[in-house]
RNA sequence: GGGCCGUUAGCUCAAUUGGCAGAGCAACUGACUCUUAAUCAGUAGGUUGGGGGUUCGAUUCCCUCACGGCUCACCA
């Protein structure tokens, strides 16, 4: 074994490298060389007071938000009774001086705590490192709880500790950080100083571990599946291309999981589920990043009506884990999630015809397949008058009677549905790996959930036919001849897994990113991925 | 890619019809041993995103480029 011998030191030029690279990362102007300079220059004293600069670790007593929690009914007699003996790290956000004496907030884990240094209890020396902080500077103090006479739980310190310097200043205290450039390019100081935004990912957090516990408690596994793949299925999406060398071969970034998950439903893994990022090479919007989150999973010997039922149990659970309740706020929309609505995919074109366009289309309307374009002439036509209110749908020639009816729901309904509803019933030509409808053979069963507008969720009873896969899979390659980079390629592999036998499953996918926007009440995808994608920064050359 | 809006001190923002580029916070010096946007006195900090044009004079008007936001289209 080869031992990492380190970075090269040059004992001469070192300090005057570093500098530069700290002038490089700031803005470049003499200003902020100003003020790292100055900062520099206070960590040489703190060096010059005895301190460890990079210290290697600190022990201590309580987190922040646990002195905050097991103390905030002590009262100031309390704590002058039995005195309690704290030791807390934390980055130093406010400082307030007072000549021989002074307070400062330490944060930590997310709290906030006062802490009160006086000359006369911690000494000289630690005097002097008080007065040499900086906002952003990581400390550790030492000393015991009590309340000053306004009230606040605050340590009357004893001992500090120099833990680490912000050589680089902190955004405004008062107004924070508000650039949302710098809030996503630069994650940590957003976390820092905008308590919201760590309330937000915490909140994913227990929204992934909510979604764990509620699938492991139903008999589920989690599984992990090639994230590169031969061919990208699964989804319609054109993918991110790679490539390995040794193999000398392309890859690509998954667009979905769902096709290997189904290999492991033919496996034998009969109730599967990966959390998983996926990859998509299309446009980034407030609903849409490059690469994000899903939740696939899969249960055999079930259908899309079983996945439905699943899918209501599933979403209040995450509710209640994450916000506490059934019912939260989005926007100017107050959603419940008691109650989940249906509608197949016609009664919401029907419902939500915008009385602008006219008369609508009743049920029956779509009796004939492609009765479906004279509406979305219809629709057309109201949507030419409105004035960029309404889009105009571009239906080509060729365009099949299924994918003209998605169209007009999306066009029409989608941005209507802010309770939850399953929209059932979806057209044949959209859903190449969903099994027919008994009853119906232009309709497929399988359904997408919607809320707020948002599409949140999609499953069906997933097509287990080999023969009939094929079919759709060469409707899909005709699609993609004609030009649909979109189009499903034919897996000649899946095909092959199917024909081994997969027992009758129902699967569903769940974006996580939106998911979370809901219960979060954030309007863009960026606000609950921690570094969504950006164009790379510009140099300040 | 289209439309709209924006870019001024380290940060958040002002600047009248085109007429000396300002405030708060942060920083620096000093005072202050219960403050909390600490306070008080003082100091420093600017190629107004880049380039070009109109003008006696441009942060302001015009053109152009870059970057960002919102939105539409594609998509989940």
């Amino acid at each position: 074994m080869q031992s990492y011998q380190g970075p090269q030191v040059d004992p001469g030029g070192g300090e005057e490298v570093h500098r530069q690279e700290l002038i490089n990362l700031s803005t470049a102007n003499s200003e902020s060389q100003d003020l790292v300079q100055q900062r520099e220059k206070k960590l040489k004293a703190i060096a010059g007071l005895g301190f460890e600069l990079y210290p290697r670790k600190f022990d201590f007593s309580h987190t922040i938000p646990q002195i905050l929690g097991d103390y905030s009914t002590s009262t100031t007699e309390d704590l002058a009774a039995s005195k309690v003996p704290v030791r807390v790290a934390g980055r130093v956000m406010t400082i307030r001086p007072h000549g021989k004496a002074g307070f400062a907030h330490l944060q930590g884990e997310g709290g906030r705590l006062q802490i009160y240094v006086r000359l006369d209890a911690v000494g000289e020396r630690d005097f002097e490192l008080f007065k040499l902080l900086d906002l952003g500077d990581l400390i550790g103090v030492e000393g015991y709880l009590f309340r000053t006479r306004t009230g606040e739980l605050t340590i009357h310190a004893e001992h500090l500790h120099f833990l680490a310097k912000a050589l680089l200043p902190l955004p405004e205290k008062w107004h924070g950080l508000t650039d949302v450039e710098i809030r996503y390019r630069q994650r940590y100081l957003d976390l820092m100083v905008n308590e919201d935004a760590r309330r937000v990912f915490e909140k994913r957090f227990k929204l992934i571990k909510a979604l764990r516990e509620f699938l492991e408690s139903h008999g589920y596994v989690e599984v992990e599946t090639p994230m590169m793949q031969p061919m990208a299925g699964g989804a319609m999406a054109r993918p991110f291309i790679t490539h390995h060398n040794t193999l000398d071969m392309n890859l690509y970034l998954r667009i979905a999981p769902e096709l290997y998950l189904k290999r492991l439903i033919v496996g034998g893994l009969d109730r599967v589920y990966e959390v998983n990022r996926n990859f998509r090479n299309e446009g980034i919007s407030t609903q849409h990043n490059p690469e994000f989150t899903m939740l696939e999973f899969y249960q055999a010997y079930a259908d899309f009506r079983d996945m439905i039922e699943l899918s209501e149990l599933l979403m209040q659970h995450v509710a209640r884990a994450v916000v506490g309740s059934l019912e939260f706020d989005y926007g100017e929309h107050h959603i419940s999630f008691e109650r989940f609505q249906r509608l197949t995919m016609k009664d919401a074109v029907v419902q939500y015809w915008p009385k602008e366009a006219g008369p609508g289309p009743k049920v029956e309307s779509f009796a004939e397949p492609r009765a479906v374009f004279d509406w979305v002439k219809a629709y057309n036509n109201c949507a030419e008058e409105s004035g960029g209110e309404y889009a105009p749908l571009t239906v080509p020639d060729g365009t099949a009677a299924g994918t003209a009816l998605q169209e007009l729901f999306e066009a029409v309904a989608e941005h209507e549905l802010i309770q939850p509803t399953f929209i059932t019933e979806f057209p044949l030509e959209v859903s190449p790996l969903s099994k027919q409808k008994p009853d119906d053979p232009n309709f497929v069963e399988r359904f997408e959930l919607y809320v707020a507008g948002m599409e949140i969720a999609n499953a069906f009873s997933e097509l287990n036919d080999p023969a009939e896969q094929r079919d759709r899979f060469e409707y899909q390659q005709l699609l993609r001849e004609r030009g649909d980079l979109t189009a499903h390629a034919i897996d000649e592999d899946y095909i092959r897994a199917l024909s081994y036998g997969m027992p009758p499953t129902g699967g569903e996918g769940i974006g996580i990113d939106r998911l979370t926007m809901l219960l979060t009440n954030s309007h863009s995808i960026r606000d609950v991925i921690l570094f969504p994608l950006l164009r790379p920064e510009k140099s300040s050359a």
